[in-house]
RNA sequence: GUCCCCAUCGUCUAGCACGGCCCAGGACGCCGGCCUCUCACGCCGGUGACGGGGGUUCAAAUCCCCCUGGGGACGCCA
């Protein structure tokens, strides 16, 4: 017997698709509910359709799931492994006259169910061989013996007290012709076997409930407490599609988001801490609960998600993301400086980069080779007129006998060459940009100089004025 | 079609369970400004919502009813 009072949840994907936004927001309020109770937190793979599950789904929900940082305490569980005892669950329920065996046909119930549509009344199977007594055999299917009348209510902790009239519900198939479990009899027995004691899942489960209540009830067992959450919409308010959101979360690790910013935001989806919006997973375990979830649907928005990611990019430490930015340029074809390198680098990328990408990208200039920067001849007409080269020229050579080259002394050393020369930094400013790093926007001069080094910055002086020159 | 669920700025939401503190607060976005060597960051300001109608009450975003709108389910998918 477990320990009554352990809060244990659970997720149940079905390896017939990525986990996606929705998935991953479901599968985050169950552990966090289990991590901020001290309780436990079950993953179990709901393959009984063994056509559409496959292996390469399953790998890639559980790497999305370690990615997002959501780990297990039980399990992965396969319900493929478990028919045996889906099995036992359905005799016992066949001998206590709860579930009947019927031969009609998968066209035969779809005709019933339009007839009843053509009388206005809701689709179901009707009953036929509810009281034939049939023997098992070959193409028949079990079902449960759903009560005539009455009305079956449950709990919710997000909708109150919900409650189905009975002769909404139909004799539901309990077993396939093929001898496998549907979903609603393998999710209530894996449930009570697991001990689960809270069920958070999409609101598009709600009328799957009462079928579910019923099995508990058949199974004599009590109730885990139900919470159906908002689903989680595109822009269009139309359900998710491939072009937001529906896609895997792994696809957001492409993209460069962290695993952070994607729990940080997904809560959000329908839950709330007074004003704050910002939170770390740790502060998540912390202050999640049931009471701040919210009840109706939502909109997924890239551009908050990107803004949220923006945020624990600037939040997290260089010498956390310096391994990151490394995945990052790699995968780019950019060369890859050591982390000691990077972490003097990561600081000027922190506040311009929205995802990972985004820094990958702003960090070319400072990990490509000198010879391998490419101007562009425009930005060289524009920047590094016949005047401005006069200058860069002299500057060039205070700069090859600068006294120092951090940030502060460069700084200085270029005030004065300024003053002498009469002129504004603003004068000169882009013109160096432009050579120092083929591109109009950059970090500040004087850190990014620093960084560079001596060596690169008068090799690319040199080099773009040979360029604009020639 | 039948049943179920939901309803505050364009979006995420606070407030609603214990009506007055709310001519509704925060955040994203957008617009304007400041900062400034560029681009960003940051800071300041602005834009913008209680779906409609009836009640109940001295008083309703908050309670009740209807309508409308949106979503979901109705599988030998999960």
């Amino acid at each position: 017997m477990r320990d009554m009072h352990t809060v244990v949840t659970r997720f149940p994907p079905s390896p017939t698709g990525n986990l996606h936004i929705g998935g991953a927001r479901t599968a985050l309020f169950n552990w966090l509910l289990a991590r901020s109770m001290g309780g436990r937190f079950v993953l179990r793979l709901e393959d009984t359709d063994v056509d559409r599950s496959s292996r390469e789904m399953t790998h890639s929900i559980l790497e999305a799931m370690r990615w997002l940082g959501l780990d297990w305490d039980e399990g992965p569980f396969y319900q493929s492994q478990r028919f045996d005892l889906y099995q036992r669950f359905i005799d016992h329920l066949l001998d206590k006259g709860r579930a009947y065996y019927c031969s009609c046909t998968p066209q035969e119930v779809e005709q019933m169910r339009e007839e009843a549509r053509e009388k206005g009344e809701k689709p179901k199977y009707n009953g036929r061989c509810r009281e034939r007594n049939l023997d098992p055999g070959p193409e028949r299917v079990v079902r449960f013996k759903s009560p005539l009348e009455g009305e079956t209510a449950f709990k919710d902790v997000l909708k109150g007290d919900v409650a189905v009239d009975n002769r909404e519900l139909d004799d539901f198939v309990l077993r396939r012709a093929d001898g496998t479990p549907t979903y609603n009899l393998a999710v209530v027995v894996d449930d009570v076997e697991m001990g689960i004691t809270h069920i958070l899942r999409g609101d598009d489960h709600l009328s799957n409930t009462p079928k579910q209540v019923l099995l508990y009830r058949a199974l004599e067992t009590e109730l885990p407490v139900f919470g159906h959450v908002p689903m989680i919409m595109g822009p269009d308010k139309k359900r998710l599609s491939k072009r937001h959101g529906a896609m895997s979360v792994l696809e957001y690790r492409r993209q460069g988001f962290l695993p952070e910013a994607m729990t940080n935001y997904l809560v959000r989806l329908g839950w709330s801490y007074g004003d704050q919006e910002i939170f770390s997973q740790a502060e998540l375990r912390e202050k999640f609960s049931l009471r701040n979830l919210s009840k109706s649907a939502c909109v997924f928005d890239p551009d908050k998600l990107l803004w949220v990611n923006s945020q624990h990019i600037k939040a997290n430490s260089p010498q956390e993301l310096a391994p990151l930015l490394q995945d990052f340029l790699q995968a780019n074809d950019l060369p890859c400086p050591d982390t000691g390198y990077l972490i003097q680098l990561i600081p000027l990328l922190q506040p311009r980069a929205k995802t990972m990408q985004e820094m990958a990208d702003w960090a070319v200039p400072f990990v490509r080779a000198d010879q391998d920067l490419v101007y562009d001849p425009e930005l060289l007409d524009k920047f590094l007129t016949a005047e401005i080269a006069y200058y860069l020229r002299q500057l060039l050579n205070i700069l090859r006998d600068a006294p120092g080259f951090d940030k502060d002394s460069l700084e200085a050393c270029i005030g004065d060459f300024l003053q002498e020369q009469g002129i504004r930094f603003k004068k000169l400013a882009q013109p160096i940009r432009v050579a120092l790093t083929a591109s109009k926007a950059s970090p500040g001069l004087f850190e990014s100089m620093e960084i560079l080094g001596q060596k690169s910055v008068l090799a690319r002086l040199e080099r773009a004025l040979q360029q604009a020159e020639g």
